[in-house]
DNA sequence: AATCCGGGGGT
DNA sequence: ACCCCAGGATT
């Protein structure tokens, strides 16, 4: 366990000064920092989690004109939602935030609750989400702590220990509730998330001490550490895997889809349907089987088709794509292809967009020119 | 405490 | 090729 840095009034009132004044002089014009609505500031976060700024954006807007409010949201099919998340990532977020919207309305009476205790209760919501949504919309002084707020405290108090421990987590956190600004807590967390976003930048990327306006204050920077700080934990190698997928067209067009079980990867989502291959079977095989288990008849052979790779943070996936069209009085009796789905469609490619489709799925069809 | 869960942009 | 990102849930 890492020392806990001493922390003198006047060090504080300096730091917050410092920030503050930086943050309120140089923060960026982003799309939720113009709105003091709850659900739109919570519906930031949840995008927010784990994914970068300009890939939300986009998404955000969207979002909200499609689903303007919390009540909106409630009472949209889960389908909608997933859709409008399609490509975004981590879609469980996408089903928790449904939830919670469900429960705003039924438990809160649509207005969202307002301390972080309260909020944490929400599906999908977290300790660093309660604390950014309490802060930011609801003025509530409590303190957040994300990656570039990890960051950030691991070089301004030259925290050595890993910042992945669990016991240096707690020291972090406990930083960050002594620091946040009882008078400014939105300025001030977001303050030093701006910080670590644009100025005390994760590597490879070289933190810009010059600009910085904590520079005088700063553990690292003063044992000329920044470069090495914060220390993380080496990450593990992501598995290979390989799937055989299927697409099946009616001579009219349409596609087969699936709809993967509500948990585990890409849950909720449509897709090709597809298959591991067992040990020892082979990728045409497996594909066959797939064929099989639609309840097609005559049981057409497909063909191999393309092949395309789609690496996660720790999944190495490699697609193999086998194409086939169903026999004319084969679409009626399609059936869920295996217990990894819980739906099956058939679907034109003008309602292709209204599906939850990955962006694997997605780049895939691109790749056999069926979208 | 470890593992699972996407995708993409910057270097 | 490698890093990590306005993390949370599950086991």
């Amino acid at each position: 366990m890492a020392a806990t840095p001493r922390l003198p009034a006047a060090r504080v009132r300096t730091l917050r000064q410092r920030l503050l004044g930086w943050y309120h002089r140089e923060r960026r014009d982003l799309p939720w920092r113009r709105t003091r609505d709850p659900y739109a500031i919570w519906l930031s976060e949840i995008m927010l989690q784990q994914t970068r700024v300009d890939v939300v954006i986009p998404y955000w807007q969207r979002f909200l004109t499609e689903l303007p409010t919390v009540h909106a949201l409630a009472a949209a099919p889960e389908d909608q939602v997933l859709a409008r998340w399609a490509g975004l990532g981590y879609y469980s977020r996408a089903r928790s935030l449904h939830r919670a919207a469900r429960e705003v309305v039924t438990r809160w009476g649509g207005v969202f609750p307002r301390t972080p205790a309260e909020l944490e209760e929400l599906p999908g919501v977290g300790r660093y989400t309660a604390g950014a949504i309490a802060s930011i919309a609801f003025g509530v002084p409590a303190p957040l702590l994300d990656g570039n707020v990890a960051r950030v405290l691991a070089r301004l108090f030259a925290v050595e220990a890993s910042v992945d421990a669990p016991a240096t987590r707690a020291e972090l956190w406990a930083l960050a509730e002594a620091l946040v600004d009882p008078d400014d807590p939105s300025g001030w967390n977001q303050g030093l998330m701006e910080l670590g976003a644009t100025v005390c930048v994760p590597p490879p990327g070289s933190p810009r001490c010059e600009v910085c306006p904590l520079a005088g204050q700063c553990a690292a920077r003063a044992a000329g550490r920044q470069h090495e700080l914060p220390v993380r934990a080496p990450r593990k190698a992501p598995r290979a895997l390989t799937w055989v997928t299927l697409a099946a067209t009616t001579r009219a067009g349409a596609l087969v889809l699936a709809r993967r079980k509500p948990r585990g990867l890409f849950g909720g989502l449509w897709e090709l349907p597809s298959a591991e291959p067992a040990a020892d079977e082979t990728p045409a095989a497996a594909a066959a089987r797939v064929v099989a288990a639609l309840g097609l008849p005559g049981r057409p052979a497909p063909r191999r088709a393309v092949e395309q790779e789609h690496v996660l943070t720790h999944r190495r996936l490699r697609l193999l794509a086998y194409r086939v069209t169903l026999p004319a009085r084969g679409t009626a009796g399609v059936t869920i292809p295996g217990d990894a789905y819980d739906r099956v469609a058939l679907v034109p490619p003008a309602e292709l967009a209204r599906h939850g489709l990955s962006s694997a799925t997605s780049r895939l069809l691109e790749a056999l020119s069926l979208a």
